[in-house]
DNA sequence: TAGATTTGACCCCG
DNA sequence: CGGGGTCAAATCTA
């Protein structure tokens, strides 16, 4: 497999906390743009246009949402080592064999007793979100269940983190669909914060590692989600002007671009996208009249 | 061939 | 007891 950057030549250099800090900050600056740039947006009379707008101010915050859930639980890690997020009712698919059975047939499975909907005691972290682009969340999900719900029209679907099992990743997510609009809405509840994030993305932007890709992953999969590849980003944006993802603005220079023909303070992938996403917040907000 | 998805059974809780 | 959440074998797909 392509080589993954060692977790140590990544570190910052200066002072993480800090810079993360700062970032945390930025982001809850953004997330206040953002609500008033919805505001605005609603006046738009045009329906079509308010609507894309919408969305796009829908994936902002969106994306807001988990990268400061991503730095706030960074934070922690770096404060102190008490992982209890990681180890909230995640017994992890400790089943052990259970019984057989054939996809035509029921066969009885023996099953453990285990804790289950994490309302039991604990106060887990819930977040609720609509988008239009459930999966553009730059992180990578596998999908778990599907299960029609009680007066919904349309059935749940259910992710957990596709590194829960390598990395004890507690985070998941339920997908619900909202209505039948021509991108429909969605509603995503987001359930305890991403552990697995101090990981680094590989070099992505060669090639779509897609599925069939390491085994042994070691690093956040951007690839649909994607925020990491700014090159890629580039690429789809120029394809397909893409209006209701969650990269509305394209930076002009990629995160390798950046750090490898300078000798700027080192940002890790992940609080590079963030920043990039703050400017291209703020540069709308401000920029944007026509 | 390995990772991802599908899907019905299983389990817990209200 | 029913609804919601999860498991895991079967199946799909790249």
């Amino acid at each position: 497999m392509a080589m993954r950057r060692p977790k140590s030549e990544m570190s910052p250099p200066a002072s993480p906390s800090d810079q993360r800090d700062a970032v945390i900050e930025e982001l809850q600056k953004g997330a206040q743009l953002a609500e008033s740039l919805r505001q605005q947006v609603e006046l738009i009379p045009e329906l079509g246009r308010r609507d894309a707008a919408l969305a796009n101010v829908s994936n902002i915050s969106t994306a807001l949402a988990s990268s400061l859930s991503v730095l706030q639980s960074e934070r922690e890690q770096y404060s102190c080592s008490s992982s209890d997020a990681a180890t909230a009712h995640h017994a992890a698919g400790a089943f052990g064999g259970g019984g057989v059975r054939a996809r035509n047939g029921a066969v009885a499975r023996p099953r453990k007793t285990k804790h289950r909907r994490g309302t039991h005691g604990e106060q887990l972290p819930i977040k609720e979100i609509n988008t239009e682009t459930p999966e553009n969340d730059r992180f990578h999900w596998r999908k778990y269940g599907e299960k029609k719900i009680l007066n919904a029209d349309f059935p749940r679907l259910y992710y957990r983190c596709g590194y829960s099992d390598e990395h004890k990743c507690p985070a998941k997510k339920y997908v619900q669909q909202q209505n039948k609009n021509d991108p429909p809405m969605f509603m995503v509840t987001l359930i305890n914060d991403h552990t697995c994030h101090t990981l680094f993305p590989a070099e992505a932007d060669q090639q779509p590692p897609s599925s069939s890709g390491s085994p042994n992953l070691q690093v956040l999969d951007f690839t649909k989600a994607s925020l990491s590849s700014a090159a890629a980003v580039t690429r789809m944006k120029e394809e397909e002007d893409v209006v209701a993802g969650m990269y509305v603005t394209v930076p002009s220079y990629t995160y390798d671009e950046l750090y490898s023909s300078s000798s700027l303070p080192l940002l890790s992938p992940t609080e590079f996208e963030m920043e990039m996403e703050i400017k291209s917040l703020l540069r709308r907000h401000s920029g944007d009249g026509s």
